[in-house]
DNA sequence: GGGTCAAGCGGACCACGGTCCGTTTTATTC
DNA sequence: GAATAAAACGGACCGTGGTCCGCTTGACCC
């Protein structure tokens, strides 16, 4: 039915069934290469080369190179969103609202570690998508606790904080400046605990 | 003199005369061009061209195009940087910290009117340059302040608050989302003033 | 002035991100 | 199954940042 007959609906959520298919081939292949080679030395050429696609493909999926980074970020990141949203406290919901803002810095810092090289790629060049979906939704959940200790500017304070958080940051710190996660953990333990006060 | 036969010490700073004055032409283009076309625009081609020099010699002088917006960048803050380290109080010496910290903000904010868009073109692609020495002039001042108001760790903080600062960041919330400098420095102000509680 | 040689120069060249457009696939309709 | 057209595909192509290397300049010494 549809109403229409112009309609062309397939995938579960409105792609062709050739386009989700690459879609993956690509995600998959990107994941490979930045195990094996690390993210800075993903090029697009590779991806498609080895998802066997043609090049255009990535962009048609992707748009640019930092939005094939953003989707793999995304996935990676799947998790930690879901902790932070809905998972057991301090992180998720039932701890007062600066427990969880630690737990959050904390838990941030940590997944460094795991995946920052690839958050680090959705974040430069062409300046952060700050306006990203996984942006935002980390933002709104700062920016909600930042209301619940009684911060003025919550949304504001949300770009601050996020501004904190960024990988391209925390990396440098650990890996450059050789700082431990448990002084970069207490310096914004600190810092939010001053917000609240 | 010099004790060894093998130097060759001439412009002001060990560079030779030729360097320097090419230095100088690439500088004075790429202002122009920036102020022509916008800093996004700027292509190392055409800084080249305008200079009439080649190519090479912007890479040689700058090490790459961040490079060269990185010395447009000192230039247009040398003044700046004078006013915070050597200015009239409360931007310079002789006020208390935590008004220190609250004008160097302001301070920031308002010269993204000025020159936003150079400061952003130092930032992106590749990561900021942390390390750049203007860069850590800055968190050196920082870091004096936080220390002046009692901050536990004004070393990481220094990096905090400088990253809440960032061009990208500032000229985002002003231009793209609409938000007012009045409202960003309150924000800051009442950042830093948490901070000195 | 003439010789010496590090420093500087220039522009051809390369790699990579991103675009374009003619061809192929796929879902739908009859 | 044949027809149809929207959607997707692929790879040649382009612009730009960055490198390389043979040639030139100019500071220093005699």
């Amino acid at each position: 039915m549809q109403g229409e007959g112009l309609l062309r609906v397939t995938g579960d959520d409105g792609e062709r069934m050739d386009a989700a298919r690459n879609r993956r081939l690509l995600l998959d292949a990107a994941a490979e290469i930045v195990a094996t080679c690390g993210a800075e030395r993903l090029t697009t050429d590779a991806v498609a080369r080895r998802a066997g696609v043609g090049k255009g493909t990535v962009f048609r999926r992707f748009g640019s190179r930092a939005g094939l980074m953003h989707a793999l970020a995304d996935e990676a990141g799947r998790e930690f969103q879901q902790a932070f949203m809905s998972g057991p406290p301090p992180l998720g919901p039932g701890a007062p609202p600066l427990e969880r803002l630690i737990a959050f810095g904390e838990a941030s810092i940590a997944r460094m570690r795991l995946d920052g090289q690839i958050l680090r790629a959705t974040e430069q060049q062409g300046g952060p998508d700050l306006e990203h979906p996984t942006q935002r939704l980390v933002r709104l959940h700062l920016a909600m606790l930042l209301r619940g200790i009684g911060v003025s500017d919550p949304e504001v304070g949300a770009y601050h904080l996020a501004a904190v958080l960024n990988a391209g940051l925390l990396l440098h710190l650990q890996d450059d400046r050789g700082m431990s996660g448990e002084r970069l953990t207490a310096s914004w333990a600190a810092l939010v605990t001053a917000l609240a006060a």
